[in-house]
DNA sequence: GAGATCTGAGCAATCGATTTCTGGATGAAC
DNA sequence: GTTCATCCAGAAATCGATTGCTCAGATCTC
């Protein structure tokens, strides 16, 4: 039998024999065939996997978001390459420049904020999902959370809950989720703002605390940016000494894995992350089906989980 | 100029005039034009993708692993598709067949326990290499911890320090894993041992413990086999207000994120899960390079780390 | 200056599956 | 009995880059 007959029976055509698809499927079975994923690509120019270009694999958000998209991805016969663009736009620009050459059918992309990846995507006929971070300059699909509101509503927390001299420990500038939450920040103070900007990172959450710690008036409570910085910032609380809520309260954008068993309890403001990697596949889904549509934007909300860390003076 | 002369400027052959790579480079430039990596992948039937196959992206350890293995990855110029099974051994399968299919270069597997999965890559022609668990009847090359030794240290760990009654909440049956750390307690162990076999999930330590705490002689320490389960194991002993390590001791394997922010914090046995990754695609690098090499197996020690959950009576 | 050698670019085959086109066999209709 | 529609399987073109082969023109040798 040729080359044609078994394709149409591996791809379910209706025009062959039911005695020849018998035969067909029974030689597969016995000689072990397994179809070239490849050809196939290359003749139907699309493949059936996605990119999702996240910025820290190590941060328990990006895990949670990505178990969201697969999910939607599994059950449309999408696959999904993660990559990991380790908050270096060097390396977000490789990996936007391999899916596109491995002609991949869509990227989902929480950008690190490189320009030149995001035009070269905006640019390319590959329908595009930001998630959790805007697109630099890009008018694509998004999801996000309320970040400006959430941070809002934090700030208005420890206000409510009597500190007085609130500072914030902010992310990278030109990143939309530091900027915003530093807005909500700004927005809601009464009084003067106290900012340091740090890195997103454990490390740079640690430092800036440190910073503030020694600063001539330091602040009576600290509203951190985001989830690692947070641990940052308790982990040199803590390590000095310093009372949490006690000396210094505390509330940090982003949940934190098991933080009910942490001591003092970190107050978050959580975002629903695997509601947000799943809208953000739907999304990919339907920008597949009508690449011409407007583009979207999602704005979910954030919530604040109240916790040890800014009990009420 | 012909479709060669391009491909060979791309690909960097010798033979080629000067002038005419200017001029196919100043071309390839102007028109932004990007390789069709699809149907290179087809002629040299070969493609630069490794496939990591995963049980749990949700569990840090994998994570952090999956960075060492991505680190190789970039420098000898692969990258890397994640594939998370979530532990069910049909996505697994889906994910070994998709990983043949699409021809990939390589694929790092951490089993979840389907033996028609192994089966299947085994007798592929593709280079294949199991991290943290064994794979079921293969021999390939592995990359493991010690899991027994680390076992029995944590377990001698307790005795040294006063416990008596020492329990082990176990992971699934089947899992070299879970029965080697099994192994590696019961014979440290002097008296009975107490088992209860769970999931290696947060759900399944709890309910675990649980139980251990509501029979009739509840234990005065427990060794447990995974960082989620202790982490379940934990939640149920503070939230029924047992003193650790006052009542029950606890030594847990497997790193826990941010543990020295947790009260009580929970002493465990860390693995050095970056280099696992690490060793495990160095070992896919020299596979692929020479294919009929024997089968390795790396054996990594896994190191007590003791804190406050487990001090000396 | 004739023949040998070398360089470099184009032609054409190739990878393996999909899909359009083609034609033989079968059956229905008149 | 002839014509025509229908059905199904095979032949062949196709996707786009790579690469062995070929050959024109340049360079070299004696």
């Amino acid at each position: 039998m040729s080359a044609a007959t078994v394709s149409r029976v591996l791809n379910g055509a209706q025009t062959v024999d039911p005695a020849m698809v018998a035969r067909v499927l029974t030689a597969v079975r016995e000689l072990g065939y397994r179809p070239n994923a490849v050809a196939r690509n290359l003749r139907r120019s699309r493949t059936s996997l996605w990119a999702v270009i996240i910025s820290d694999i190590g941060n328990p958000f990006f895990t949670s978001m990505v178990r969201g998209v697969e999910d939607v991805a599994q059950q449309e016969g999408y696959s999904v390459v993660l990559c990991n663009s380790d908050e270096d736009p060097a390396k977000e620009e490789t990996y936007v420049a391999a899916a596109l050459s491995e002609q991949m059918a869509g990227v989902i992309i929480s950008s690190s904020g490189s320009v030149k990846a995001a035009k070269t995507l905006v640019d390319s006929p590959v329908p595009v999902v930001a998630v959790d971070r805007e697109l630099p300059r890009g008018a694509v699909d998004t999801v996000v959370v309320d970040n400006e509101g959430g941070a809002r509503t934090a700030t208005e927390h420890l206000l409510a809950a009597g500190y007085r001299r609130i500072a914030c420990i902010a992310g990278p500038e030109g990143v939309s989720t530091a900027d915003l939450r530093l807005r909500g920040y700004t927005t809601a103070l009464r009084g003067d703002p106290v900012i340091v900007r740090a890195d997103f990172r454990e490390q740079g959450g640690y430092d800036a605390m440190a910073a503030l710690l020694s600063s001539p008036e330091p602040p009576d409570a600290v509203f951190v940016a985001n989830n690692l910085m947070t641990v940052g910032a308790l982990r040199c609380l803590t390590e000095r000494g310093v009372d949490v809520p006690g000396q210094v309260g505390l509330v940090g954008f982003d949940e934190i894995p098991w933080a009910d068993l942490v001591r003092p309890s970190p107050s978050t403001v959580t975002q629903p992350t695997y509601e947000l990697g799943r809208m953000a596949a739907r999304l990919l889904v339907d920008r597949i089906a009508t690449p011409a549509a407007k583009p979207a934007t999602i704005v979910l909300p954030a919530e604040l989980h109240a916790r040890q860390s800014s009990t009420p003076r």
